[in-house]
This record gives C-alpha cells, structure tokens and sequence, in this order.
DNA sequence: TATGAATGAGAGTTCATTCAT
DNA sequence: TATGAATGAACTCTCATTCAT
C-alpha cells in the first residue's frame, strides 16, 4: 500500500524551482520547465502553491525564517559576549547556504525590496533579524565591546552585504572561494580591520 | 536657425528606463511605459536602442566603465599610499551615484552574473576593475600597509559587497542613511575593524 | 458520454491555414485570421505547432510525403513498364490535388527552394521524389522505351513544371480547365510531342 | 562638373531589388537592405519608387512586357510557319534570363497570380502574351502542323511551366542545368516526345 | 487529488512609409 | 532632389493561470 507522503511533492517542487532560479534567474526561469524537472504535471503544481511568485516567496521565507530565528536566539543568549554573537552570526549565515549554494544565489539574486514589499511575512522575518541584530549591537557597544565610532544600521548593513556578496561568489565558483577562509577573514576584518597590527 | 540635438532623445530613453528599472525592476518595466514616459513612439526607441536588454546593457556599461576607469587610474597613481588609495575607492564608489540614487537601485538589483554573462563588453570592464583593484591591494600588503592575513578576493568581494548593499539601502532610505557617515564608518572599519582601540 | 477528438483542432487549423494561404498566400495570411476561422484562442494554436512556418510545413510535408511515397511505390513496381509509370506518376499528380484545389495553391505558390532549404524533412521528401523518379526514367531508356536524346533531368522538371502549371490554373479556374483533359493531354505530349501523326 | 545621370539611380535600385527579392523572395528582403545595397538613403527610394510593390511590379513588368512584346511580334511574323515559331518562343523565353539568372529567380518566385490581380499593366502584357501564342497555336492546328488532338491551352501552360521550372532549377543550380541542352530537349520533347522514333 | 488542453492579455519587435529640414 | 529621424499599426509569440474532466 504506497502511500507517497504530500510533503514529497512540495519540496520536490520547492527543491527544482531553486535549481532553475539559480540558473535563469526567478524571471528566466518557466513553470514548464519546474514541472517538467519536478516530473509532476502542469495543473499539479497549483495544488501546492498558489502562483508562481509564491513559490519564490516560499523560498525566501524559509530562509529568513532561519536568518532571523538563529539571530534571535543569539539576541537572548546570555551566555556569549557581543563578539563571540557576532562571530556566531558569521557562522550562522555562512553555514544556511553552505550545504546548498544555489540557494544563495537565489537568496542573493532575487531578495531585493521589491520583493519584500510585496510580501508581509517576508518583511517580517526580516525586520526581526534587523531587530535582533541591532540589540546584540548595540549591547556590544553599551558594554563597551565596540567602538562607539560605530553606527550600527551602517555596520550592519555593511556586513551583510559583504557576506552575500562573498556566499554568492563561492556559489558560483565554488574552487575559487573557500568557506572557511570567508568565515576567518570575515570575522578578523570585522573585528581588527586589514591595518597590519 | 536652431542647432538639433540628436543626443537630446536616447538620454531621454537612459533617464526613463533608469527610473523605471528603479522603480519595478527590468522585468517589471514595460517599454510602453518607458516610451510613454519620454514621450517617444514605439518604433523610435529602436532607432537608439536595439532591444530592450541594449537599454539595461548601456547603462550598466556605463557605471562599470566609470568604476573600471577610475580604479584603473588610481591603480596607476604614484602619489597615493595603498591605504589612501582604498579610501579614494570609497569615494569614488560612492561618489558615482551620491547624485543619482536611482541609478544606483538600478545598478545594484540587475547587475547578476546571468546579466554579466551576456554581454562581453560588460564583463570586460567588470574584469579590469577586478584587476585594478587587486593590483592595489596586493602593493599594500607587499609594502607592508596591509596584513599579510588578511585574503585579497576576501576583501575585495566583501568590501565591495558591503558598499554596495549601503548605498542600495541610502537609495532608498535617503533619510535614514547619510552618505558622509556611510563613508566614514566604511573607511574606519575597513582600516580598524569595529574593537575599541 | 460524447468521446472528444483531439485530433479535430489541429485538422481545423491546417485546413483553415491552407484555405488563408491559398488565398492571401503565407505572409499575408494573418495569424489573427486562421484562429478567427478556426475558431479557436490565441494560445491554442500554439498547442498544435510552434510556429507559423511550422503550419506550412506541415501541410508541404504532408504533400511531399505523399508524392515521394506514390513515385517510391512507382519505382519498385515490377507490373508496369516505363511507360506505363510515367502515365501513373500523371495520375498520382493529378489525383492528390483534384479533391483539394486550395492545397494545389499553396502547395505550388509556397513550395520554393526558399522553404525547402529550411526544412530538412521537406528536403529528404523531394530528394527521395526527385531519386524515384529518375530510376524509373533511367530504366525506360535502357530498355528502350524513351528515346536516348532525351536528357533525365530536363525532361523532370519540365514535366513537373508543366504539370504544377496547369494544375496551378485549373485550381484558379476549374470551370475553364477540366482534369480530365489535362490527364490526358498530357500523357499524349509526353509521348508523342504535338506533331501530328 | 560631374553630372550623374538620374535614370542610373532607378536602374541602381532595380537592379539591387532583383538580387535581394531573388536571395531572400520579396518579403524577406527588406527595404533597408535594398537602400543600402544601392548605397542610397532612406528617403531617396521614395523618389524613384512610390512602395515596395511598385518595385516589384516594375520588375515583372518589365519582364512581361519583353515576352509579351516577342510574342506578339512572331504572331505577326509572316516568315516563319507554327512550328519554327514556337521553337523561337522557347529561344526567347531561354533568351531573356540566359545573362541575368536572378532575374529568372524573382520573375517565377513572385509571379503568381496574386500579384498579377493587383496590377493592371503586368496583367494586360500578361494577356496579350497569352493571346499572341493562342493565335499562333491555333494557325499551326489550322494548318495542320499541330494535331488537333492537342489542347491549346493545356500546351500553353504546360510548356510555360515546363520551361518556368527549367529555368528557375538552372538559375539555382547553374553548373549542373546548361541552358542549351535545355533548349534543345525542350524543342525536341515539344515536337515528339519522349519515345523512340 | 490529478490532469493537460485551453486561455488571452500583453509582451517585444519589425519595417514600410512619412515629412520637416 | 536628398536626407534620415520619426512614426505607429500590426506582427508573431509567450506563459502564468484556469477549469472541465
């Protein structure tokens, strides 16, 4: 008695539909072709998902459901020291993507604020994480971690951007970029700049 | 006897199509629109432009060349230290679209590898700029201004990431982000990381 | 419980594209205008063929077919003499076009080396007609049927020609020209000329 | 004090036309392409020609009136008897493209009776044309010099395109069809066909 | 839940022609 | 007579989505 189980079929779909928006971009990329990859037929897919946008925003969500859970928790830790949270969140977003690259060139290619804006719960997660990292920020400077020079929305946004740009380098050329040296780097430029010291 | 100037309407194109883009993103704009917008008729556009990819080429090209020059330039330049050169790249960066925000929501959401890949003339200035700044970066650290830790291609994606994802936010957040600040906590934390020194 | 014919939407359309070629011929046959007659949507033609050239190939190739497989079986045939497959190969002509005058206007108006040279199936159709038919000729000389003056190759395309003309005009004219007399008079001038005997 | 003789200009046009409507059939090659080839501007063809039609029917016309010109002068020639007549309409028709085979490529590519219905003048020397071999024809069944077992217009058309094809086929392939042997088949098939005499 | 034929608005593009200079 | 930028109607084709079965 076989009884696929649902789910399969959803993240057959959610898994297929990341390859090709990686690939061809969210708008090259062609429901026939995520049909055919996924091997389900074409009405099939509206069973799963309402349109093809909310697969892309199925996509996002998940992962900045992730960014943002893992930054909150670090926000409540009490046990590490602004820095150690800061290190941790370098591992934390390097470690999402590093088992699936052409995730990060999803992430990377077709979150921008166009798509955030359409979607609440996207936004959400995303002010969350914003949220979470500017009390883990901010702490380190009351705690006199962090220079007060700093501004923490410039910093912030600093490092992320900085970050997505090298997870979507090493994406796309995986030999060239190495994850751990991204991760060494990251942390030691956030911490003591590139002055010989 | 007044003096036409044929120039006049494919700026007018490059101006429409930029706010466009800004606006919806290169999918989204729709060449009615664009056409409407500079008070154009159809067939005229493609009198300056050949498809509507030559109209997101151009302008891309344009900023990658700029950026490519000036790195080229100051790659080149004997009076600056590599550390006053990196400060001037900051500027410089920031200095392209400090008048034209627009134009940089336009640079920074379309210009993907997919985008890069297509076109060689692009990619061309995309590599020098690459090279240029390499050239900069390995001089610092041969003259023993930069530490010998700290990775060239780490840098440079992650700096060039961190600008980019700043100046996409101040584009749309005027309000919020100032340039001047940006630039200073760029230049500080690039040189001295965020520790309390 | 009505069994639906899928197969009717793809006749329709070929139908109604032959009857728009033969009268506006196939660039001025307008998309908008087989779907109107056909009845159907947009869309649904595109269900049936990827293009447009894609309906006039394959209401050529259904000709060619047809007229490559007639002269094959023609050449094989061990009952008839030389003579006697000339006389068939008339017959077969005639026969494919009497019931369809259209088709006889499209097949004669838009098969130009233009087309064929861009469709290989096309191609092989007439090269195995054009193959087929000069082994009957051939044959008809050795055995002495046909006098050995008479160059293969010339007299093809003549009569082929001949034969496109006349059927050409009697599809723009059936009451001035009657088939039966073009059968006829044609058998006659192959073999005897116009001479009196 | 160069003058350049305008008629040059209109012939440079019609000349350019032949090669390119003969390349790419009438639809396919494009005003632009004509102008440039003529190394003329834009505007300047709107002088010589009132529209691209215009073009082509000059062109036929031009054709047509030739052989409809040649006809009717060996109607009224009292010199020759039916049968050296029509051996001279074969030379004539041969005659016309034997220095120009593009010329041939555009008159049997284009000349069907579509275009002939929308121009009065090519289809007046087209009727002439048909009236000058009926006269002909029938004197030589008059005089018995053709069997009156022979239909009139069945012949003409079939000879038309017999020889149409012929000549299209050797403009295409102009090593392999020589347009002597040509002549000659074609006179002799004319006259007594294809059996052994 | 599954199917896939059918839909149709709307996209980018073409190109013969016009007309102010 | 010559120019070529400007025109705009009309084209073929795309594809996310629907819905009867």
């Amino acid at each position: 008695m076989p009884s696929p189980a649902p789910d399969n079929i959803e993240m057959k779909i959610l898994k297929c539909s990341i390859d090709l928006f990686a690939e061809k971009g969210y708008q090259g990329a062609k429901l026939v072709e995520i049909m055919k990859k996924a091997r389900i037929n074409k009405g099939t897919l509206y069973h799963y998902f309402s349109s093809k946008q909310q697969i892309l925003f199925c996509v996002l969500e998940q992962i900045w459901q992730k960014m943002a859970d893992q930054m909150m928790d670090l926000a409540e830790n009490t046990e590490l020291d602004p820095l150690e949270k800061i290190d941790a969140m370098i591992d934390n977003t390097i470690n999402i993507f590093a088992k699936n690259p052409r995730l990060a060139l999803v992430f990377f290619n077709e979150h921008n604020p166009l798509i955030r804006g359409q979607n609440d719960s996207l936004n959400a997660h995303y002010v969350n994480y914003l949220k979470a990292f500017a009390q883990i920020f901010n702490t380190g400077v009351k705690d006199n971690f962090i220079s007060e020079h700093t501004d923490g929305r410039v910093f912030l946004f600093y490092v992320l951007g900085g970050l997505r740009n090298l997870i979507n380098e090493w994406a796309f050329h995986p030999k060239i970029f190495n994850l751990d040296k991204i991760r060494d780097n990251v942390k030691a430029q956030i911490k003591h700049g590139i002055l010989k010291w």
